[in-house]
DNA sequence: ATAAGAATTTGATTTATATCAAAAATTCCT
DNA sequence: AGGAATTTTTGATATAAATCAAATTCTTAT
């Protein structure tokens, strides 16, 4: 199963070595949650680091009590840690599964660690930390000057499945749009 | 000045091996251009990553003919690559100095190579997408769900001297607004 | 210093989305 | 399966920002 994980990683970003990836899996846990547990609560440090192996999440915040989306995660994919260390912010994000989920959970300790004993881990960790950057300014385009009706559209192409899985709560206010315009927008296809 | 430049990225991220300084100072060119002058043109690939020791700039893409600004850099700022090396795709960004401006120049294959040969390099390099990562969140953030007065409050504190050095329509677009409502905003202060 | 060009502001109108409220549909639980 | 709870849709109205057009102010080059 492992394998079969550094498999996937290696054919997306670059190859490690046998000493990194032993390295790390003697740091990682594997666990498991039903929907609706929360990986991280608001206010609490966000010290981990996830990777879904199967199933899905959401990543908010509140905002004058309501929750703002702004993360989903799926299947491989990874969580990316919330908190800025640079200049040590408390994380102000909820993240919750939205479906009963598998995933790899390290620690920003641990994390630093292995980056620091294998130079190999930290590239890769850097090639990983580029595709974040490459996706949110996606969606800055996104957000900043196309329609509503081409993010939901674009949004679907990405994640097909998305609607089925998520509430529609969600996926608007990812959008940035209220729950009663999507379903307009929605309705008028 | 080379001296002052490591000592400000030092300070603001981590220590750096006199080695790999040596290398990167080896490869690193010290360009001088004048305001208006494009350092990347769209449908080229964005081959070099710049670091401004003094001047302004801004990204912009083309959308239905219209110039979307979607990054500002200033003094000591970044500009990262807008190529995703992963996927290999062409920039589709202008980079355009707004003003006279001296900037650091290092080739993207430099930097790979700098990074490959020093870890220390590729940890330093890593905290700078760390970095940029978060100001990409906040600007997320900012697009999703505050008003356009807040956006531009906040811009406003975050560079108190952009109003003096950008043109207001640039200011609009980064902010996902015409410049008309940016003005009417502005006036209603 | 001044004319030409560029940038910004103002005005009138239209359009997209938010808001508030309620109905309909779906999911969840025992 | 059946009622409660949640989620989604629909409706009426209000609001913010876009659009188009023109006037004004500021910059720049000669």
């Amino acid at each position: 199963m492992i394998e079969d994980i550094f498999e996937k990683i290696t054919e997306e970003y670059c190859e490690i070595s046998p000493e990194a990836i032993f390295d790390w899996s003697q740091r990682i846990k594997i666990i498991e949650h039903k929907k609706k547990h929360l990986l991280i609560k608001e206010g609490s440090y966000s010290t981990k680091f996830y990777y879904i192996i199967k199933g899905a999440v959401k990543a908010y915040y509140l905002l004058d009590e309501k929750e703002i989306t702004d993360w989903f995660a799926f299947q491989n994919d990874f969580i990316p840690s919330t908190t800025n260390h640079l200049i040590g912010q408390k994380s102000n994000h909820y993240i919750e599964l939205l479906e009963d989920s598998i995933l790899i959970e390290l620690t920003n300790t641990d994390l630093e660690e292995i980056c620091k004993n294998h130079h190999d881990f930290e590239h890769l960790y850097r090639l990983t930390l580029s595709k974040v950057i490459y996706q949110l300014r996606e969606r800055i385009a996104s957000l900043q000057f196309r329609t509503v009706k081409q993010r939901y559209d674009s949004l679907i192409e990405l994640h097909p499945t998305i609607e089925s899985r998520v509430p529609l709560g969600d996926i608007a206010s990812y959008l940035g749009i209220t729950q009663e315009s999507l379903s307009r927008i929605r309705a008028s296809k």
